[in-house]
DNA sequence: TTGAAAGCGCTAACAC
DNA sequence: GTGTTAGCGCTTTCAA
């Protein structure tokens, strides 16, 4: 059996009251107890039992995470290991509900409160019949990734998505492309709608016309990707240049390209959104914009703990900045 | 706040003891009473709370797990993907013990001993100081993938490596190779060992003599593959095809081979290892040694479990059967 | 500055 | 078949 805090208070020669108060770094104690008391906890590696203190109503120290898409995604993985540093900096463990499910019976908020989970990160995109807003209404933090959900006590993280689509833009327009198209994510995200406003208002400040039919919806898939290119591939007035809203949708679209007997980037530069580890690796080397997964998921514990710890705190939000990165899916034009 | 298990005695108007009994299964409930606990259990949505549970010295219903190469590892997700399904089943949540550390000081057992985790998973390399039986001797069931530790109470989980090599062995002799060298992972580790065995008495097999330096020590990085194959570029008699006991491996190789005005598979057949999502993605595609990882994930719960609950159990494991998947990186000699 | 004791929500003896 | 109650390990008043 483990040791409890009755064993060490026995062998500090002090109360289970004096022992709590040192753990728990009241400074009422004398110093003298104090270390004392701190030795026996050393030498014993006392480590107090998580249930109990979670029961007597305190801290739970952990975190829930949600992911709509599945444990695998390999976008949201990532930001699952950037959380990792800022977990430990701030003693909280992870826990993966995996009971959790959206329907209404046994619900995802009550599983929640029977872990006495101290605060949830969602990942995902936004599906109709998930009622994201549940969990703040129970007043549980939550902190949204990628999703823009309108709760108090809710914070909210993604890319700069609007800016980062203007910019690709803005960067194909300087290396000489006019035509260029938008391969769009799922139409009802948050993120792909931002990605789509960026597309757009990068058209117009370049000064370029978007043809009717340049935009066109698909998924976050590589499937979605080779379907819509090939859509896009049959538009009277073909475009030079597609930005995608993910790299798989581009790696997709380059299947297509290839398929219609046209080489990228010669023929057709494309842009991918994510810069997922395969991004580098594929051919030709995808021109991407990078999401700054880490600091994504630093950010996401760093808000959702100040969430918990000041209830006065309305709701918090995070833009993270992006980057373009060059690689050789595209190339200057004439 | 949420309702607790005497809110719901009340309304059903039945001591808390019967709750209790009708929530964990006890047949001396009257089926009447049952019922009538049922409905209001449903009404309220009444969840026990989880840390009461697990303190009263019953289940906590949490497995740990822990990976000693972080959360995003490229083969090692999947399976944590992978557990999810049978985690469902069985009732589990998982924690990701992120204030897991291998110190001494403040123990990785001690956490798991605080949290009540009923039982773990380590995924991982073998590590010189990391010491893998703690946990077992400390009478938490642990299952280690990739790991072959020698301890009581313990389950262990990996693929069927050295067939898995040996018939790649096979197979590139059937299409006319001889000179095979072979690019080892980190040599302390468990599953290198194996799949070097597995070269080694394919080689022998297949009547193939294995020259002197045809075997280079790497690890299981991109660059460790490079690195590696750099210096079989440079072998007296070089190797007409390469196993690699990595995809990220592969990639290198085939990246070092490029570089020395090579072609793949024209010059030189490359295989990989894993078949993680890049390998379909890269150019050219790879041949490589499937792991089933949805298979290994759900197979880790299952074992665990039954480690958790047959208490007789002494040790358990399961092989997992690989699958040789032929793509362009590899092809017909001659 | 310290300790005694109540109680968090639950399970499991044990009594009825 | 059902209820009463002790107690899991801890924190936190409150009294000393």
């Amino acid at each position: 059996m483990a040791t409890n805090i009755r064993d060490v208070a026995k062998a500090a020669g002090v109360s289970v009251a004096t022992v709590s108060k040192v753990l728990n770094g009241y400074t009422t104690v004398n110093q003298q107890t104090k270390e004392r008391v701190l030795k026996v906890v050393k030498e014993k590696q006392f480590r107090p039992n998580a249930a109990a203190r979670s029961l007597v109503g305190r801290r739970s120290m952990m975190i829930g995470v949600f992911l709509t898409t599945g444990l695998a995604h390999p976008f949201f993985t990532p930001i699952l290991a950037g959380m990792e540093q800022s977990l430990k900096a701030k003693g909280y463990d992870l826990i993966y509900l995996a009971q959790f499910t959206w329907e209404k019976e046994y619900s995802f908020v009550r599983h929640c409160q029977s872990r006495n989970v101290e605060g949830v990160v969602v990942f995902g995109f936004q599906h109709s019949d998930m009622n994201f807003t549940e969990l703040s209404e129970a007043g549980i933090p939550t902190l949204f990734i990628d999703l823009d959900v309108d709760a108090p006590r809710t914070g909210a993280i993604s890319s700069n998505n609007t800016e980062a689509v203007q910019h690709a833009v803005q960067y194909l327009k300087e290396i000489n492309h006019e035509q260029i198209a938008f391969l769009s994510g799922y139409e009802d995200t948050y993120v792909s709608r931002c990605r789509l406003a960026g597309y757009e208002a990068g058209m117009r400040l370049a000064g370029l016309a978007i043809p009717i039919d340049y935009v066109v919806a698909s998924d976050f898939t590589k499937q979605g990707g080779y379907t819509a290119m090939r859509e896009l591939l049959a538009h009277p007035s073909r475009p030079t240049a597609v930005i995608c809203s993910s790299d798989m949708g581009a790696i997709g679209a380059i299947t297509a390209i290839r398929e219609a007997g046209l080489a990228v980037p010669e023929d057709i530069s494309v842009i991918g959104f994510d810069d997922i580890e395969l991004a580098s690796h594929v051919h030709p080397p995808l021109t991407t914009i990078r999401q700054n997964t880490d600091e994504m998921g630093r950010k996401a514990v760093e808000l959702l703990d100040q969430l918990i710890n000041n209830i006065e705190t309305a709701s918090v939000q995070a833009i993270i900045p992006t980057e373009l990165v060059i690689r050789a899916s595209s190339a200057q034009r004439g």
